[in-house]
DNA sequence: AATGAATGAGTATTCATTCAT
DNA sequence: GATGAATGAATACTCATTCAT
């Protein structure tokens, strides 16, 4: 009866969507939640405003969404490095400069801030956030033990450590800087030499 | 209308206008520029809607007001921090402990973040905001240099350390988050540690 | 295409175009014409939206058509009363008694009302409506003469008494109000009385 | 310390809403609520769109406000009827002459009809308005008990009396038809005389 | 013919800014 | 100067209509 492939339609659905957090991502980061009309997301995503409703309830919605995948992508990604090969110096590296240079990290990072911090944001959300960002600094305490028990790290409590390092990444992301690089070669290994003994 | 009149009008109109940033800080730090309703600067500071236009001239021109102060507050602590009597652990001991503590950093921290990254921020504040990001940096990297000087802050470019110093102090800043001191009690030498040798 | 087919095919559309005037019907009496989406007649006749447009321009098409079909549905159903055998009261009372518990009866009266007095409806629309509507006066006028002739009821010029029985009918059936069987169990005698000399 | 005067204010603010409500209810009988725009409203009463929402929370907000003031002005009307001097005959007299010619009958009967039938309006909503208009008939049913009490009225239920009258009369009203007046010149005598011995 | 995804014009609501008092 | 009512441009969201499959 249905002229339609169903079965292709759910597969064209699911690549909607994609496309569609992917252009909120990029726009949002840049330049904020609420500065962010619907139509930028929609053009920036090459659809029409009124089909970006038919995907996300509200704006708030595809902010919600947003939030948690880019919680989970940034999982995946400290989940991936304590996995490698390898000693606990290379994972640290290896997260060090993937992050900074892959491509949705600085968007990431952009969004969680705004999301943990901003009064803007309805409570539950922000305190999901949080919950998920402690949570999230698991791997990375796992990591700075083993590189403790290697005896190649600094003393002190892991988790306290991960928190600190990755409090400079982040503030080191949001110096999006133009001629931030004329004062800072910022390289993986002149980061890490902080935490090393 | 008598000189003294005149003087004591300037003045008034001086307090009011500090009242008015004062008010602006802090709402913006919370809910971010886009968010914040003037009627909130306004009832924040006491004052009607319409009295605010007699001090500033619009929105916009009440943040780039708030940033200009800000970071010139900002390059007064670190500037105070540089000449304070002692070695430079104590110095950067004593920025440490007073600007985390400070009631306006944190505020002054996150709206210079928000002006120096949002699009949604016309490029010339974008630019001479980052610029004086920049030139505050020199006061901190000269009391590094000191301390490497003295023998106990790690070597390398004291810009760079600056930077990374800095970001990590924003950073940490801007995980306001409920329960982060539960996992960690973070105190000014613990975040030194990770300068010293 | 064999002309068997044909006849067949025009069938068929016919059918669908009753299906989705009689959806149409009883959704717009309920939530009115503005209130009313193409996707909630859509369902309602269990069709899809797109294919609502294979039967009718527009949604106001729907409109029209549903206006012509209720008044001359109420056209045939006021025919057939005043054909029936019997007295004029015997007559009044079919009348009376099955408009009341007709399934289209208040959906068509809502309906009528709303396109003669909403400016909403484009004009030749209400004025055709209301030409009709006067004309459909007529079978209950000859009820009423007829039984003016027989003595029974009430002196006055014909026209002017269908005019006020139909308008107390329509009154009454746009009370659909939860509770109003409590304060009157309104049968046709009641109302037929009124007419009564 | 304020230059505006407060009391005056006050009557400024009484007047406007006033005036709201009263484009509002003309607007609105005419073309429904879901086709009536807010600029509507705003123009016809002269007043920006902005400022209407410095009066009414929501059109949905006017739309409860009119119906409660709708209600309570019949309440007075109907009231003021049944207080008059004179006999029975006199005050329903009264009563549907004035009703019928009183500027703002007709809005009010069509909008409480839209309130009480329409499945658009919020089921709370529907229900408080058919509760007093349920109440709002005891007047009339005390007019039409003092009549049958002077035998002139006909027996029956005085509330069943009532609703079928007030039912006539909204019925009529309802029917603002150009050409009604050449068929039937409806005076109070007509309609009366239904509901005479 | 049937489907439902896509489009974009239309409307409710908000809020920076102005202005009469 | 101070106030807050008034304005209207801007934006989220809806829905009639179209169109590719």
């Amino acid at each position: 009866m249905s002229p339609r492939n169903i079965e292709k339609d759910q597969k064209l659905r699911d690549e909607r969507q994609r496309q569609i957090l992917e252009a909120a991502m990029h726009v949002i980061a840049r330049r904020g939640l609420p500065a962010t009309k619907i139509a930028d997301i929609a053009s920036t995503a090459g659809i029409s405003v009124g089909n970006v409703y038919k995907y996300f309830r509200s704006k708030d919605d595809i902010f919600k969404a947003l939030v948690e995948s880019g919680q989970q992508e940034y999982r995946e990604f400290v989940e991936h490095a304590l996995h490698l090969e390898g000693s606990s110096y290379d994972k640290l590296y290896w997260y060090t400069e993937n992050w900074l240079s892959y491509r949705n990290g600085w968007a990431i990072t952009v969004i969680l801030q705004y999301a943990r911090t901003s009064e803007a944001v309805p409570e539950h959300v922000t305190q999901a956030v949080s919950a998920r960002f402690i949570d999230n600094l698991r791997p990375m305490a796992e990591m700075i033990a083993e590189g403790q028990a290697e005896g190649v790290i600094k003393n002190g409590g892991s988790l306290e450590l991960a928190l600190i390092y990755v409090s400079m990444m982040e503030g080191l992301i949001l110096h999006n800087i133009p001629g931030i690089h004329e004062i800072a070669m910022l390289t993986p290994d002149k980061m890490l030499a902080l935490l090393l003994k």
